[in-house]
RNA sequence: GCCCGGAUGGUGGAAUGGUAGACACGCAGGACUUAAAAUCCUGUGGGCAGUAAUGCCUGUGCGGGUUCAAGUCCCGCUCCGGGUACCA
């Protein structure tokens, strides 16, 4: 009997379609539930990637899994269908994005389908469905309508915002005022990149290094407009603490805080020589105050028209006006020699009254801290470099921790950076009343940070890198801001009841005149009118993509509900994600932003966890081979042919290397899964795509080896589905204990997602049953039943062969009989001096007493003996044994 | 530069400090076949000796160390991948 997989996974595709067999029951009762879920996908036109089946299925056979272990699973897919590719799409054929759209789901939804991947498709969603964007428009305006309580930690609603009197006695302006520089989002001026020649607004990502834009290679500009903004700075430490409880990767959680960025430190407020100003600097080594020979503020600094003098202005101002040509990463380069010129202004050290030199340098960035900082040549490796190109003073104030006595001498005259520890020298002032001589840099740093509190001239201070979050986009396909400009300067956001603010049709998707988003075409429905005729203009940004992905999770638990975001009850029973599978690029933004809005959501009382996603995995990237020729360019996949193990040119005879890279059109090297489908099945290719390696791995794609998993699935049809195989009877003493052994191991190795050895395990016992030749009915069931999460059309089927009616998928999972896997005796390794020489079969139950008396009787073992006097003799029961020979 | 991973046969990979290379691909030999494909069986890290059974040596990127015992733990490197980048 041949193994169809053609005609069986059509069969059991159909019958799962036709009975709904994995909708998810609205049953609260069942205490058991399991929220599995995937980073839903952007349906782009090319359809699937192979790379999409590696999460899904892992996702699928865990689902499957726990269904089977009596579990309420709740397994759903959907769509985050806004983004830039189909609105580009729209500009050039003037096909509407909702119908690109339309069609990619469809496409994507097909070809999931295929894969026999378990979905609630009851649940499916789709971020670009006014249903759906209603309530991402509804968040926003939570997100607007709320503060952060700092003594808290806590977002409340701004209606319990307590206003200080001094901005109560200044008139309703200032309190409003007051309240939206409270608001978690708010409106205001930021840079964004924009091309000329295009007349559009590009994404970072749309720069090239060479600061061009990658559509039409022209320079890029940055330029001011309006955005909105949200405060995510200030959940920083509710997004560190959180980690906790979470089961997530280490790797992630660390890439995260790297991006959060906290450090601590203090501000330091100088006096400027001349003005009745002070420049305020983060420093995270205030313990190095007395090394501060000079400052540097960011051209963008508020300060700096004042802080210049006449004579030094016309110099600043060129180099302000180069800087702010500079992209962003011609000013982060590396390579870069560090640039900058003195204001003619100088500023006083508090610690020792000395005056020192305030320059302007791009090195200083304007976003983090206060944009100025004190200059400690001697101490940070950046300022050195400065001071040494710049001849400004270095003064060490630190005696180094080091040995090397050159490179101590170079340090104390300054002629080295040093950023270690080590003991304080010319760090001391009477007048002032400060001295930390002789103490170390943790001692350091907290008594001058205490003299600066007392003083009242600086005080500890916690920064972070992370920004707040450019929240618009001038975009077309997007969610619109629920938002009006008013004539008058005022903007309202529209009233729940108003949702959702539903994207005009639009005939041109071209952007605005000055940098608008193409809304700013939709003249009708721009225009708005309130009771008593003042006219407004709503807001023609968009949203980013983050957005329909910060919360889609928690849309799956009630999706079609038009009255609520989802029933509180459901949401309850269903929180936390248990867990959550994705791919590693979006270990930061995604999750970082999802989190935000979780807390948020959990601060005013909306969802009841902190944390979204318990448990996160990240599966690896799946490559393809490649082949470059001798000088190391990238040959097409369909030029390089195999001969004897060794790739050559087709064309030109040369011999290639074959290496692994990332698939791409270019390389000809894409993988696509309709084709693995066509040629071995799904079963086949989801079971491949789990045995490649460890899920979290990168890992080459090797078609061969899907001939491998092909041939294990055939094997299995071909042998249970053969009644003559089938015995009736009691099961042999062999079979039962492979079989417990298979259960133990598939059932721990899903939990901890090791599919790769599950599959393993289950082609053991496979080959083991083929080996015996016949087995009973109660074995197929049983094997069938583990495989059935891994290779379910099969596994339907084989079921169904069994004589069973109905589908397997509920069907519990087996128990494990611990009594077939006891074992009476066991086979002892014996190294001598940690080689393996010998094994010997001793009875699981002897005593170490016993096992060295035989293993020394033992001729292999006195053989070694005689080389030599035995030292030691370690006996580990049941496991093995080692005899010390010295000579 | 900094942070985080990784390096095991021809290939993908397996191995609670305790038999390195499970499982699979590939390859070689054999069976079936007129033949091929498919399928089945056997072998397969490298080396030396032996007709053989077998025995010995060697082997998890490199150099040290801890241990009765190290792919696994510690120290110092090399190379590769990911993240991040003048963050004061």
């Amino acid at each position: 009997m041949d193994y169809n997989f053609k005609e069986i996974e059509k069969r059991w595709q159909e019958y799962w379609e036709r009975n709904k067999t994995f909708k998810t029951p609205d049953d609260l009762s069942n205490p058991n539930k399991c929220y599995v879920l995937d980073m839903f996908p952007y349906p782009s036109g090319a359809g699937l990637h192979v790379g999409h089946p590696e999460g899904y299925t892992a996702t699928d056979i865990y689902s499957r899994y726990k269904r089977m272990k009596g579990f309420n699973v709740l397994h759903p897919m959907g769509w985050d269908a806004f983004g830039l590719p189909a609105e580009q799409y729209a500009i050039q054929t003037g096909t509407h994005p909702s119908v690109t759209t339309k069609n990619n789901c469809d496409t994507f939804r097909r070809q999931i389908k295929e894969l026999g991947l378990s979905y609630d498709w009851d649940r499916e969603i789709n971020t670009t469905d006014p249903k759906y964007y209603r309530w991402t428009q509804w968040i926003f305006i939570r997100l607007y309508n709320t503060w952060f309580d700092e003594k808290l930690q806590k977002g409340r609603p701004v209606s319990e915002l307590p206003i200080p009197d001094e901005i109560k006695r200044s008139g309703d302006k200032e309190i409003k005022k007051y309240i939206d520089s409270k608001r978690l989002a708010y409106y205001d001026d930021a840079q964004v990149w924009w091309c000329p020649s295009c007349r559009i607004v590009c994404a970072n990502e749309e720069v090239l290094y060479d600061g061009s834009h990658e559509k039409c290679g022209n320079k890029v500009e940055k330029k001011n407009l309006k955005q909105w903004m949200l405060r995510i700075p200030l959940y920083a430490e509710r997004l560190l603490s959180g980690f906790d409880k979470l089961e997530w990767p280490e790797g992630i959680k660390e890439m995260q805080r790297n991006w959060i960025g906290r450090s601590t430190g203090a501000e330091v407020d100088f006096q400027i020589d001349g003005l009745d100003e002070k420049l305020t600097v983060f420093t995270t080594r205030p313990d190095t105050l007395f090394g501060a020979t000079y400052m540097v503020i960011a051209p963008e600094h508020q300060l700096i028209d004042k802080i210049t003098t006449e004579k030094n202005r016309d110099s600043v101002k060129q180099y302000i006006r180069a800087a702010s040509l500079k992209s962003d990463l011609d000013r982060t380069d590396l390579a870069r020699e560090k640039t900058g010129v003195f204001t003619g202004r100088f500023a006083i050290n508090p610690v020792n009254n000395e005056k020192i030199p305030v320059w302007v340098a791009d090195y200083v960035l304007t976003g983090y801290g206060t944009g100025a900082i004190m200059a400690v040549p001697a101490h940070d490796t950046r300022d050195f470099e400065f001071a040494e190109k710049f001849n400004l003073p270095i003064v060490c104030i630190q005696d180094p921790d080091v040995n090397d006595t050159t490179q101590r001498e170079k340090i104390l005259a300054g002629k080295e950076c040093w950023t270690e520890d080590g003991r304080y020298i010319n760090s001391s002032s009477k007048e002032n009343g400060i001295d930390i001589n002789g103490l170390n840099k943790e001692a350091g740093i907290s008594k001058i940070t205490d003299w600066l509190e007392k003083k009242n001239i600086g005080k500890a201070k916690v920064n972070y890198k992370l920004r707040d979050w450019l929240f618009s986009r001038q975009r077309y396909w997007g969610e619109p801001f629920p938002v009006i400009h008013w004539e008058d300067g005022e903007i309202t956001l529209l009233d729940e009841n108003e949702l959702p603010l539903q994207l005009p049709e639009l005939e041109k998707y071209q952007p605005g005149e000055s940098g608008e988003s193409p809304l700013s075409n939709a003249t009708d429905w721009l225009k708005v009118t309130d009771s008593s005729g003042r006219t407004g203009r709503r807001e023609t940004n968009t949203m980013p993509q983050w957005a329909g992905s910060c919360w889609y999770y928690l849309r799956f638990i009630d999706p079609k509900n038009d009255s609520m975001i989802f029933d509180p009850k459901k949401e309850k029973y269903w929180m936390p994600v248990d867990l959550y599978i994705g791919g590693a690029e979006h270990a930061v933004l995604h999750l970082l932003y999802s989190r935000f809005w979780h807390k948020v959501l959990f601060d005013l009382g909306i969802v009841s966890t902190d944390e979204p996603y318990q448990r996160l995995f990240n599966q690896g990237m799946i490559l393809a081979f490649a082949y470059e020729n001798e000088a190391g360019a990238k040959i097409p996949a369909d030029l390089a042919e195999e001969r004897d193990g060794k790739y050559y040119n087709r064309e030109t005879g040369a011999e290639l290397r074959q290496i692994v890279a990332k698939m791409s059109k270019s390389l000809k090297n894409v993988v696509n899964p309709d084709d693995v489908v066509l040629r071995y099945g799904a079963d086949s290719l989801r079971l491949y795509e789990m045995f490649m390696g460890p899920l979290d791995v990168i890992k080459p794609w090797d078609d061969k080896g899907v001939k491998g998993v092909y041939n294990f699935l055939a094997r299995t049809f071909r042998f249970f589905a053969n009644s003559e195989n089938i015995t009736e009877g009691p099961e042999s003493k062999e079979i039962l204990k492979g079989l417990n052994q298979a259960i133990k191991k598939v059932e721990g190795d899903i939990e901890n997602l090791r599919f790769n050895t599950a599959i393993s395990a289950m082609m053991i016992f496979l080959n083991l049953a083929t080996k015996q030749g016949k087995v009973t009915r109660d074995t197929v069931k049983t094997f069938t039943k583990i495989l059935s999460p891994f290779a379910p059309h099969l596994a339907e089927e084989l079921w169904n062969m069994q004589g069973n009616k109905n589908t397997i998928a509920y069907e519990p999972w087996p128990e494990v009989n611990e009594e077939y896997l006891k074992e009476d005796t066991f086979e002892y390794p014996v190294s001598v001096n940690g080689k393996l020489r010998f094994k010997i079969e001793l009875p699981v139950s002897m005593d170490k007493e016993e096992i060295g008396r035989i293993i020394l009787k033992d001729e292999r073992a006195q053989k070694w003996l005689a080389t030599g006097t035995l030292a030691n003799l370690i006996v580990v029961p049941n496991r093995i044994v080692n005899l010390v020979i010295r000579n």
